[in-house]
DNA sequence: GGCTTTATATGACTCGCATCATACACACAG
DNA sequence: CTGTGTGTATGATGCGAGTCATATAAAGCC
């Protein structure tokens, strides 16, 4: 199983280690919409992104979900709870074909006790992602839905956007972004048609390009 | 400085070691409504509630406000982002009359890395926040106000309650309340008085008591 | 190929809640 | 005691966005 170096927090440590781990770690190749844990399980297990995209999700009354996390490759998920043995908070939801790591949960707390490094990568992810959780919440309190709408955007950019011809290319239904920033889909599909037609974007079936950064930019600091 | 020993993953250490802490760290007695730190400032310290009330508080335009943490007595603020060295996110607020701590970055970072118990406590911490910071996202993303407002309002009775003949006294404004679960405050005064005169709350300035609690969980789960 | 399913699209209607305005009670300062 | 500020209260009004309904097109499936 090659590639645990390039999990988060696990470059530091040696070789040798590294084999055990990857001894003890199971491969699942996953397709997109399999639910890898449910909310409310038992968490005998952390996880990690291989490949791949991974939603965390809370599931609402009326069909109505939120996504509270975005596993890119190379973020553990599931890790902070497996670490204190309660239960998952939330589902794991596969976004588009991955493959993923399952460890179990004693080996990851054996490592977290013998390796300080390890804990402190994780303890700074955690942090981070704590941070942007803050970052939504002020925004969803605070802005409309096509300033939540756009910001999501440009962070998806970053986050998972491909470049491809001057544009930023996003894999992600209106349905993920519209769980993602607190609406329905209909309001989500509504303000993309007309971005669509004012040129900030490009839009097709599963698929969004920003066109125009420097646009949605300014509409997500509210100045349109 | 007595009770360094009450703060969270500060139990464990030597008392020779919390001596040499308390040596640097500075008491701090603080007024309702005192800024401590601002958003964007450099984070040169960490600190810790001794006595009273803290709020990490995000500004919006428009005079509206984000409370992102309620920092009970016991608890650290701002540690995370002085431990890395990044500039504080939010700003620290006083939200009644307390006394806090102010530990030099450095000492705290020096810590850290001496005492893995610290850093552990810390993550457990900070995890806690981050499950709490998604449960607030599920809430303020599906539920309606009225919904939010008894839910924050029980989860204000476990945090910072106190019992007084029968009911749980809450020491927060309207505004507060406002600013916790993203409304504004004409809404939650609206509301506040509709459930003192159905006989869910007793509210008075600066105050509000739960009388009824099953009937606020009723409304927390959406079942009126 | 034709059938079902999934994602996008758009309109009509409703309503929760923000906004703006005004009023009142109480705390505190001088 | 009297002014001033702060927290609470309540009404009128408007808009953003949710809800429900329907349509269309592309993707997958036998």
């Amino acid at each position: 199983m090659a590639g645990i170096e390039s999990l988060r927090g696990f470059r530091t440590l040696e070789a040798a280690e590294r084999e055990r781990i990857a001894a003890a770690t199971r491969e699942v190749r996953a397709t997109a919409g399999q639910v890898l844990f449910s909310a409310g399980q038992d968490s005998d297990a952390v996880w990690a992104v291989k490949e791949g995209l991974v939603h965390m999700i809370k599931h609402g009354p009326g069909g109505r979900d939120v996504v509270l996390e975005i596993v890119p490759p190379g973020d553990l998920f599931g890790a902070v709870v497996a670490l204190n043995g309660r239960p998952y908070p939330a589902s794991a939801v596969v976004a588009e074909p991955s493959v993923v790591w399952k460890m179990p949960a004693t080996l990851a707390r054996e490592l977290c006790q013998k390796h300080p490094t390890l804990r402190a990568a994780i303890l700074e992810h955690v942090s981070t992602r704590l941070h942007s959780a803050h970052e939504r919440l002020c925004s969803i309190a605070l802005e409309h839905v096509d300033q939540r709408l756009a910001r999501q955007l440009l962070v998806l950019s970053e986050k998972i956007g491909r470049r491809e011809n001057g544009t930023t290319l996003l894999h992600v239904t209106r349905q993920e972004l519209a769980d993602m920033i607190g609406t329905t889909v209909e309001t989500t599909i509504r303000i993309a048609s007309r971005w669509q037609q004012s040129g900030l974007i490009r839009s097709a079936r599963n698929e969004i390009a920003l066109v125009d950064v420097e646009g949605l930019e300014r509409i997500a600091k509210g100045e349109a």
